[in-house]
DNA sequence: GGTCGATAGATTGTCGACAATCAACCATTG
DNA sequence: CAATGGTTGATTGTCGACAATCTATCGACC
């Protein structure tokens, strides 16, 4: 293919996934913006990225487009397209709809958990610990990713993974930009033992009351993180 | 701009509106497929349809992938795109997924309607049974997706609002295939009447019913016009 | 000093052509 | 007849260039 194929892919690897350009330019840029290398608000100028990838405008467009319908750039016609800037209104609407959507989504699946699914979870469980205990900040915060995720994937429900996948970015940018600020590794370690524990208990009110408390949690801890990030920004412009 | 442009169009207004030929031919491309012209499975080809509008294959290509994000569309790389096919599950999933999200846009909505809120829900409801009256069929289906679209822009909630611009154009299409195989020119005069009701009453837990009855028979309809559809299509092959 | 208009340069939107891929068709083999 | 391999034409992915637009800067005027 191009020269953004990893060299690790053989040529039949990229065959049987059918993957493009702009494929490859997405990961890119989504993992620029998550580590903060394009920082929030940052522009991005198709004419250099273009230039840096060592490819043409046409599908690095399309793969801005696609960041875009990701939640992580806006884009104005004829002006421009920057990574969103953080707000706490964000925060909020990105958690209330956390609760939405993970309530919905165990939901559908309460009836589906099987002994395949309790495995998966305590699977993820651990592999989320074992990042927490590395000291490994971006393994972790993959990990819990995965951990919330694994509901959707058992609800079956199309729709409802799209949902989540369309929130999932815009939740690890403000968790990546809230570790950095913090030199933080990760989820306090037992921060998912109450989940884990109702997720797989069989009380569904239950699990609905603890997903509001889960993320009441996170949602004081990311708020807070980025209330003091403003203060410091008007702080900075003061002095 | 181009020959897309509506004539009614001047100049200054796209220039207000910064408006693109990638935006144009997603209107004119949701239109075709929504009205039955590009029908459920029907490949769209790039060069055909570039040829079609007079314009390059850049803007078209992005205007599909617009489409396809707003799920109208299903892309595979270097094979094409074709407009959805409709399906039974489909059906289920957008429905369920209307009760959890209205129901979530009432409990945002609920303390900030105002009378202007009122007022509109009601000019809003009058406009679609005056569609229903006049037996036009496209009228009252967006006059329904309206109605149903205003506790959102109520709610204040951008992500709210995004993940209902995402259902709208399936739930649309659905509503389209419908009533264009019927000949129905829309729902029920009165089908909304319990809804507004509720919506503008003291009773949010009473809405919250009302909310799920309400998609029920909904979705009961939808459903069993696919049925019928592909009963037809099964009796179709046999014969 | 402030406002307005013109200009230039940078960037985004679009174009048409070439490269890469796939599906359909045809010929060959067992 | 069925399976396999090769070829061809159509289509999708990408390229580099031109057209359209915007923003910043500069100069003129009050």
């Amino acid at each position: 293919m191009r020269s953004l194929a990893p060299a690790s892919f053989g040529h039949s690897i990229e065959r049987l996934n059918k993957s493009t350009l702009r494929d490859h330019i997405v990961e890119r840029l989504r993992a620029a913006i998550l580590s903060g290398e394009l920082p929030p608000g940052a522009p991005l100028v198709e004419t250099v990225l273009a230039a840096r990838f060592a490819v043409s405008r046409g599908p690095l467009r399309e793969a801005l487009r696609q960041l875009v319908d990701e939640g992580l750039l806006v884009t104005v016609p004829y002006t421009g397209t920057h990574v969103i800037s953080l707000s706490v209104e964000d925060v909020r609407e990105i958690y209330s709809m956390r609760v939405t959507l993970e309530r919905f989504a165990f939901e559908q699946a309460w009836q589906r958990r099987d002994a395949a699914f309790r495995e998966e979870m305590l699977r993820r469980h651990r592999h989320l610990t074992a990042a927490i205990d590395a000291g490994d900040d971006r393994a972790s915060i993959l990990a819990e990713l995965d951990l919330h995720g694994l509901v959707y994937e058992a609800s079956g429900h199309r729709l409802l993974q799209r949902a989540w996948s369309s929130l999932r970015g815009r939740l690890q940018l403000y968790w990546a930009a809230h570790h950095r600020a913090h030199a933080i590794r990760g989820p306090r370690r037992d921060s998912h033992d109450s989940y884990i524990a109702a997720a797989l208990g069989g009380d569904l009110p239950a699990m609905l009351a603890e997903i509001g408390e889960h993320m009441r949690r996170g949602a004081e801890q990311t708020e807070g993180f980025l209330r003091a990030q403003l203060l410091d920004r008007e702080n900075g412009q003061e002095a």
